[in-house]
DNA sequence: GAGGCTATGCTTAGTCA
DNA sequence: CTGACTAAGCATAGCCT
């Protein structure tokens, strides 16, 4: 499986194509009830799309907001579309060009603020289901280090009671010692 | 063709056969140089996507602007029914709104990995030599919790496992890599 | 939930209109 | 760019582990 070099054979493969994955894409929704949307871009740039049961309806339900009508058919829906004056279209555009502008960049903002957060405050502190497999057994065994450590200073202390020389002891600062996971 | 009813055939498909557009885009990209991005939400309300050569990438390509970055690796994040042509504006609008979603999904995450993170204050980065003997005992006893919790964790996934290795899907969970522990 | 298996039917490449 | 046609190949429903 390779990139077809005869630029006719490209076009019509992918003509064709996008079909099939459009055809895949509705009978998803029509079987399993799923909510589908495809974005395209041709070899020459151009763009396509298609969804169902409408844009609309996929991104409200990222918006979070309750689907204004969710009864149209994929057909109604795409009259309706037609018959959609043009300038209406382009307005709706231009807002979503904005929201679009401002929602990547509050994302480019937070994903700063994360980085640098994860700076300051250690490796230890990331939701659990972010990370990897690997990452979750690099932290487990970091965690028995440190666990060690405590274990180690409790008994110390309960030996030889208060009497810790070095003074700025951190119990995150532990070295990473990857042990094998059980 | 219509709605299947059993749950767990239902199920099994839905599975099946978004797996089966992801790799039909995949082959389109592979055939054709297109770029192919798909968001698909299951019959219950779980996102899945797909992307080539990644969502930056499209979304970058859609504003005219020079990727930031250009890896080649396929990512995750984000089909289809009778073929339905539209013209060129409601097909740029119909990208938009896409990649709008595509956006704000990802703000999202980020954004509930930032609460999760202040929720928790580092409790633990404390020096110890500063504790009673029994706050260290709690905060002792505190990461035997946390140690056991994240064995639990890797037993789990290790058991049940996401499929974590194939880069190209992904359950919409998170594509965001936490840095690299010391 | 993931993956293997098989018969069936659908998709596709190549070609022409 | 779309449609039709055919042979070959592929995806999938259903069943099982």
């Amino acid at each position: 499986m390779k990139r077809i070099e005869n630029e006719d054979d490209r076009h019509i493969t992918f003509s064709k194509r996008k079909s099939g994955i459009y055809k895949k894409a509705s009978e998803l929704t029509t079987l399993c009830g799923a909510e589908v949307g495809v974005v395209i871009f041709s070899p020459s740039g151009k763009p396509f799309s298609f969804a169902h049961p409408s844009i609309d309806s996929i991104s409200n339900r990222f918006l979070n907001r309750i689907p204004p009508e969710n009864n149209d058919t994929t057909q109604a829906l795409v009259e309706a579309h037609k018959k959609m004056r043009l300038d209406a279209i382009k307005e709706q555009h231009n807002e979503l060009l904005n929201d679009f502008e401002s929602e990547k960049e509050r994302g480019k903002r937070l994903e700063i603020m994360d980085k640098e957060r994860r700076k300051e405050k250690g490796w230890w502190d990331v939701p659990i289901e972010s990370l990897s497999l690997e990452e979750l057994q690099q932290m487990y065994s970091s965690f028995q280090d440190i666990h060690d450590n405590l274990a180690n200073h409790l008994r110390m202390r309960s030996t030889f009671g208060e009497s810790s020389s070095s003074s700025m002891f951190h119990a995150g600062t532990s070295t990473q010692q990857p042990d094998q996971f059980p």
